[in-house]
Parts: structure tokens; sequence; C-alpha cells
DNA sequence: CGAATTTACGCACGGCGTAATGATC
DNA sequence: GATCATTACGCCGTGCGTAAATTCG
């Protein structure tokens, strides 16, 4: 169980390919072949079938393990990094789409930033990973309470930013004249799954607990990050989404309903690598201090 | 950071010695230094001072990360392990001690099952190591909400038994007569921690959620898992503590006093290895659905 | 001076590449 | 028959142990 293995293992999978994977790690096809047979020797398995090159089902165990391992192993590394390196001038920050509004965006340092736009669930890695020094994620929660911390290495969570939700609703729409409306009454409509642009139904299922998960079918999967596609999608007619009132407040040709039950509210966390808890100046200093202050 | 380097780092600072070090992991000295010496060296930044040999703050960062990471190794050893393995004939249950009552108890076989007693933190582990098959882990928190997640790998959690609680105070004590106690009329008092054996003080302040942890202070902790110390501590009055009602109010010499507010109560898990999610035979099997059922 | 870590050095094994073989569509 | 994975085999480098040197209490 080498990291190298596992590494190759993981290439392997997802080109589904010995020759490829060989090629993109720099290796002979002679080398990865040498390679998954150790892994499948030492855990007494066969991984991975061949023509096609596909995961046995012991071999998809193995990958969800892998990533998780590769992944924490990066982020040690990063963290390490972090106390040898020199504090850095220049504030690298990965958000994700809807944690970018006007309070974020205020306390952005005026020059010097990089800003790195990400899905929701890819906002973490790159901080964990040091690719980031900052990170800005958005989720729905009860008022107050954290987000669903990743189980990604550690990571030092804030919250800076609540709104309330809206619906947004095509004008016209049956449901577009009502002054607010309940999650219970939307969980057999057709909605707009954008898990990288907007709110992932999954988490609406997590948050209305219902019926075991139901309900909330999906009309059309958007898998772009791009806001400006998502308001259009809802405005055309192609399913709900639920988003920050004031976003949805601002939608031309759409109506934005409150959502007034459950009590949720769409949240905006600070990530920042854990320990180094207050480094005194630079600008991730600042940028963290206009965010909290 | 090849896991033979972090396993050897880490033994290395729990041992304090290279030379003990050495001797458990059955290296030479000399193995140990080159092993030391190659993880600064990558790294760059010394991890350990010689003559005391103590970690450095940076080392201190990096047994934490090793530590998760050679767990998360053996865990996927563990489940691979699993699919290759033939059912086992015994069933091995890690428990933590207040997860043993009457209704886990009663599901347990009659007959080839070994129980393990370990503190709270230690079930996840060994279930997920594979050196139990199932665990039993007890927490509280409002009703019918899952406890705590631990961060190790993946598993599969289930609520089988929820119970409210109680003060345990020992006759004669000036609140031994009040029907019903609040947790905000207890925080300044002193309490018994016992987080191996009991409800760990941690959990009561972040349930707390007061005054950024605040209050609940310590006036003994106990490191031992032996209920009927813990119990005899708090009969001779060293301190408060908070028990599932039923085995509170059995205990001679001491009053149990519920627990009104906030809302919340002892809460029993099964813990089980992920996947592999109904094989239909086995005294695995029986346990858990004789608990569920 | 003694205990313990570091460095020097040699050898053995592991792991990669080249090249030949084998399997599969 | 062409493509791709496996096996054979030789070489290089890593990493261990033995043993000498060094450091620090």
């Amino acid at each position: 169980m080498d990291p190298h293995l596992l590494r190759t293992y993981v290439t392997v999978a997802r080109l589904a390919s010995f020759s490829e994977a060989a090629r993109a790690l720099g290796y002979t096809q002679s080398a990865v072949s040498q390679h998954i047979a150790a892994l499948e020797t030492d855990l007494g398995l066969p991984l991975l079938t061949r023509r096609p090159v596909a995961p046995t089902p012991a071999g998809e165990r193995l990958l969800e393990h892998a990533g998780a391992l590769l992944l924490r192993l990066d982020a040690a590394r990063a963290d390490l990094d972090r106390f040898a390196a020199a504090p850095r001038a220049t504030l690298r920050v990965a958000a994700s789409p809807l944690a970018l509004h006007a309070r974020t965006l205020a306390a952005l340092p005026a020059t010097g930033v990089t800003l790195r736009g990400l899905p929701p669930e890819q906002v973490p890695v790159a901080v964990v990973t040091g690719e980031a020094d900052a990170g800005l994620v958005d989720g729905i929660a009860a008022p107050s309470d954290p987000l669903p911390p990743p189980d990604v290495a550690p990571l030092a969570a804030t919250g800076v930013a609540e709104e309330p939700l809206a619906v947004l609703l095509p004008a016209g729409h049956p449901l577009a004249g009502r002054a607010g409306l309940r999650l219970d009454d939307l969980a057999d409509a057709r909605w707009l799954d954008a898990p990288d642009a907007g709110i992932p139904l999954d988490r609406l299922r997590a948050v209305h607990g219902g019926p075991a998960g139901g309900g909330f079918r999906t009309a059309l999967r958007y898998e772009g990050t791009d806001t400006r596609t998502l308001l259009a999608l809802a405005v055309a007619g192609h399913g709900l989404t639920l988003l920050p009132s004031p976003l949805a407040a601002s939608v031309p040709g759409a109506v934005a309903v409150p959502l007034v039950a459950p009590r949720l509210v769409h949240r905006t966390e600070l990530l920042l690598p854990p320990g180094v808890p207050a480094e005194p100046t630079g600008p991730v200093a600042e940028f963290t201090r206009r965010l909290r202050g």
C-alpha cells in the first residue's frame, strides 16, 4: 500500500488504461503493470478487470480510500511546507460562485489577489493542499449553524455572512404570487441541480430530512460554475432553484419568493489552514480581519 | 513522506528515543536515524530536538497528520481484507462502558462473542481497523440527533437506544431535593471528568455551547474505564456527573435528578464498517438485526 | 566517561526499463 | 493482426546493517 502504487492505481482506474496511465505518470507500461500486480498480490484481491480496464467491486472500494489517503498526504506536505515558507506577498483565494457577494468582495484587498472560482466541494481541497491561502464556501444551514465540515484534513471555518433564502420562480409561475413558500410544498416540484454553481439538491434533501431523502426531483442538471447560466435556466422555466435572497431579488424576469420554513439561511464561511492561528501581518491576515471584523 | 518513515517518526516521538524506537520497530538505531534524517531533509525542517528527543513545533504538526494518515492506511487495508476474508464465526464487539446496558446486552448472541471494553474514542478506531466487527459507542445529543461522527475513515452509524439523562448527586447534596435541574444552573459547579468511562466534559461544553465553552470546571479527572469507580467518586462527593437515568437511579447512596434543560439524551450507536451493507447471515448480521429490530 | 545519535561504507534487495511473450478484440 | 497487458531479465539506486566517529550530558 505504498502511496506510489496507490497513485498509479487511481490513475489507471481513471484513465481506464495501463498505457495511458504510464504515459501520464512518466513510467513504462511495464512498471505500471508491476505496480498493479504488486497491489493485487499484497491485498490478495483482483482490483481491475483487463479489457476493458475497470475497477472490480473491491477496486471501487480501494479507489475511495486511495483518494482520501492521497489527498491527506498532499495536505500534510502542504501544511508542513507552510512552516518553512516565507510569508507570501500575494493572496490566493479559492471561492465557490455563491460565496462571492458584496460582503466578501468588499473584504478583498485592493491589489495582489488571485481569485480562483471553484465548485464548492473543491474549495476545501484547494486550501488544504496549499493551492490557495484561504477559501470561501457557501451552503445552506440553520441560522448560525456551521456548514458540515468537509472530511478532508482539518480546516478552520468561520462564518462570515448569512442571508435569507428565496426560491427563484419565472414570472408567471403559478406560485409566483405567494408571499412565502415552505420547502415541504416544493418537494414534489421539479428542480434545477447545479452542484458546482448553486446549492446541490443533495444538501436540500439532507436539511429537509424528509422521507429518506426523497423528493426534489431533478428537471435539469447544470454542471458548470457560471451563476448567470443558472439564473437564466431558472428564468427560462427549467426548474426551481434556491438562492440567497439579495441575489434572487435582483434577477429580471423572475420572482423571488422568500423561503419561510424550515428556518434556513444561505451561509458563507471562510476556510483557513489550521494552526498558525494569528500571523500578525500580510495579505491573509488583512483579509481575514476585514471579513471577521 | 513514505508511510514507513512516518511510522518510524511517530514511534520515535512517542518513545522519545531513537534507540527505543529502533528496538520497537525491529530496525537498527542507524536505520531510524536515517529515517528521521530523510524526513527532515524532505520537508526541509527539523522535526525533533535531540537530547532530549522531543518534537519541534513543526514536528507536533506532523504528528497529527501522521497519526491520521497511518490510521486511514490501516483502515483501508482492513476494509479491503474484509472483501477476501471468509465470514467469521465469532463476533467481536468493541464497546464504551456506558454503551453497555440492558438493551445492547440483550442483543448479544448467546455464544461466540468477544466483548472488548474501550474508551469511547477508541471504539471507532477498533471497528475501522478491523480489530472489532462492530462497535457500540455512547454520547449525549439532542433527541434523535446522531452523535458527531469520528473523523476517521467512513463508518455506518445507527442509533440503537436513547435514554433520558440525570445528574448524580451524593445524598445530602444541597440540590438533591430538586425535581429537575437545568444545565445552566450547573455550569459553575465542580464536575467529574471521566472521558474514558463516562461522558467527557468537553462534550458537555460543546452541547451547552455557552460562552466560548466555558464552565464545567473539573474537580477530579478519572482516566480509567470502570463505571463503578466513577459512580463511587460521585457518591463520595468528588464532583457531579451526568449519567443515563436508569443507571443513575440505581446507585445506592446517591440521588438522580433528571436533567430537564436543554433537551438532551444519552444515545447509544451501533458502528459498522461501511459497504457490504447486508451480509445475509452470520453473527454480525444477527447482532445488528436484534439491535435494530 | 558513557550513553546515544550521526556518519561512513558495503552489500543486498527492490523496482524500473528493455525486450520478448502472451492474450484479446 | 494489431493493440495492449504480462513476464523475463539485467542494471541501477535505495535502504538496510555493521562499525567507526562524534556529540552531549
